[in-house]
DNA sequence: ACACGCGATGTCGACGTTGTCATAAAAATA
DNA sequence: TATTTTTATGACAACGTCGACATCGCGTGT
């Protein structure tokens, strides 16, 4: 392999001033430089990053720890804005997944370590609480849609479910809708507890009893082998007599169930009931006709700010061990109606 | 940084002797290993990657290069089957997207090759054909869902599309569906044109006429920007007089609009058309209800086969830079019904 | 003419590992 | 017992790079 020995030969100069090229450091002539860098060209050197590590122990790479994001459709997004992140700034991305096996998770750490990581992106596919199984290493680490279960507190980075659920639900209120059906999330994830929560507040500041809203339980069980009641409970609910005139659900995926239930019944979207998800997942939001308003989980935003965390962790800035939130974007499409449109003896 | 010296004093004995325990190599007694073994364990040394690179120019890392793969919720099981090939066999991989910028890619290149990665895996969202920039560069390299585009042959694997549509249209077939739509994938697809293929040629030999088959494009445009017709054209498929019993589509997302057309018709899955997808995606093939019966791509296996071969041509196996090719699975669900059950007056 | 400062370049060692070779002790063979 | 072989261990160099420090030459101010 060439070195910047070989380089030094060619170019008749020392490595030394090799590597000063190289590194762009001043007190080269010009003529030098030039001289420097055709040899590099001609040679086709290119740096050897484990040399320089292992002189200056500075990977200038980040990992990224995931439960099954890189498996998963969803969350994909957040891998994509670390790398972009990564790539802008000259870093590198060593990925890694634990399959949900703490096993494995351990030998993830110890692998990072052997590699001598900068720093750690601990991302999971749902917004949940975790313990990472860091052992007793002590690498700087920022947790991207999840937060640290324990009390060492880690730096985290989560969308906000909450303001999310708040803006769907009133947006559905200032279209004039009263009855209002929910189809909640599995409820072992965070974020489920949040949207309802905002769901319920946000119905109930604006005046809504309780008996205006149907709320069901969408989904449940472990994570990958949940059971799914969606396609049930949705039919269930708009039969009711006196049914929802909007169905606000869980995620985009359980959307499609819902909307094939409103179908099946003879039900048109949004004229005899409109649909709001939540994820912009968009294989199923922009497939899905009518089109579907949601809210979109900012999954890119997380990744990119969680590098820039973690960057500025690694650097020094020993933070606070905060917990930042980031919004969620409505985006309006055309599964909802105004409610004044609806005939109004039809939902009697 | 606790290295290879500072255990080796605390366990009294020289630094070589200390990385042939770490490498299990013999001629260590017992009773020195147990003494090392001992020291790694109380001062939790983790060997240097770098080192060991820099010493034995092997990096055991591969690289993966993909275009908008890791992004994309369809062949992220690519990049877990090489994952978990990976960490089966004590390999860490580098991953890197081009987002398509030729640039980026020659950047990626770079990067791989200033870690002195012993092979890549060039990875592709779709099915495609593709022109590697890899310059002048010479490490390893197998193609997976991609095929070389030019003259340099490189191994590659790629899904056997033509089976598997030929393997659904059988399915069909066997049904007693004799009146068969085909709503196309977008054309610029590598897939597109073979399934397309299989699907006119297996119903040719079984003895259909042309006119029993109605094929329509469903999609066209570059990717990410596609135009989106599916909707229009199965809505209009369906209202056909002589309306085909069963409708294959390019892929499972398609399918989503194709369950929404024939839905707002009026139309009872399986009972009225019955219906079949292509790839297998469970987000939407298993929330369509009824599920879907599809054709699996098998992109996990395509991931593990691509490492297992990159691993061995890196070996040294100059092997025959061969293009194998990867059986799709037919899934069956539930959204096909025998056409002996169709009343036979519906269809005239 | 002389010391001084500064720009340009070089020498050398260190980072953590492992490969090569040497050596010492133990076991096998003559 | 002498000699060879085998087993166990260590000394040392080398991998490619960069940091610390040394050197050299040249223009400046006195």
């Amino acid at each position: 392999m060439v070195s910047i020995i070989s380089v030094a030969k060619a170019a008749g100069v020392s490595n030394k001033t090799v590597s000063r090229v190289i590194n762009g450091e001043p007190y080269v002539t010009e003529e030098t430089r030039e001289r420097v860098e055709k040899a590099i060209r001609d040679l086709g050197y290119i740096p050897n990053m484990a040399a320089r590590l292992i002189r200056s122990s500075r990977s200038n790479t980040f990992g990224i720890i995931t439960d099954y994001v890189s498996t998963t459709p969803y969350s994909v997004d957040i891998v994509r804005g670390i790398q972009d992140w990564a790539n802008a700034n000259g870093k590198t991305i060593l990925m890694a997944n634990t399959g949900a096996s703490s096993k494995r998770e351990a030998e993830i750490w110890k692998m990072f370590q052997s590699h001598r990581i900068d720093g750690v992106l601990y991302v999971t596919m749902y917004r949940r609480t975790v313990d990472p199984e860091a052992g007793d290493v002590r690498i700087p680490t920022v947790m991207i849609n999840c937060r640290p279960q324990t009390q060492e507190l880690l730096p985290s980075i989560e969308p906000d479910d909450y303001q999310g659920a708040q803006d769907l639900t009133r947006y559905l209120l200032d279209r004039g809708h009263r009855k209002i059906g929910y189809i909640r999330l599995n409820p072992i994830l965070l974020g489920a507890q949040l949207r309802l929560d905002a769901f319920r507040k946000t119905a109930a500041d604006f005046g809504l009893a309780e008996t205006d809203l149907s709320v069901r339980l969408g989904m449940e069980g472990p994570v990958g082998a949940e059971k799914n009641y969606v396609f049930a409970v949705a039919t269930e609910m708009l039969q009711q007599k006196d049914r929802p005139t909007a169905i606000m659900s869980g995620n985009d995926e359980m959307t499609i169930q819902i909307y094939i239930a409103a179908m099946a019944l003879g039900l048109r979207i949004p004229e005899d009931v409109s649909i709001v998800g939540f994820d912009d997942f968009r294989t199923v939001s922009l497939a899905l006709k009518p089109e579907l308003t949601t809210a979109a989980l900012p999954y890119y935003d997380l990744g990119l700010e969680g590098a820039e965390l973690l960057n500025s962790v690694v650097a020094g800035n020993k933070a606070r061990p905060s917990s930042r939130v980031v919004p969620c974007k409505l985006v309006e499409r055309t599964s909802v109606q105004s409610v004044s449109l609806i005939p109004s003896g039809r939902n009697a």
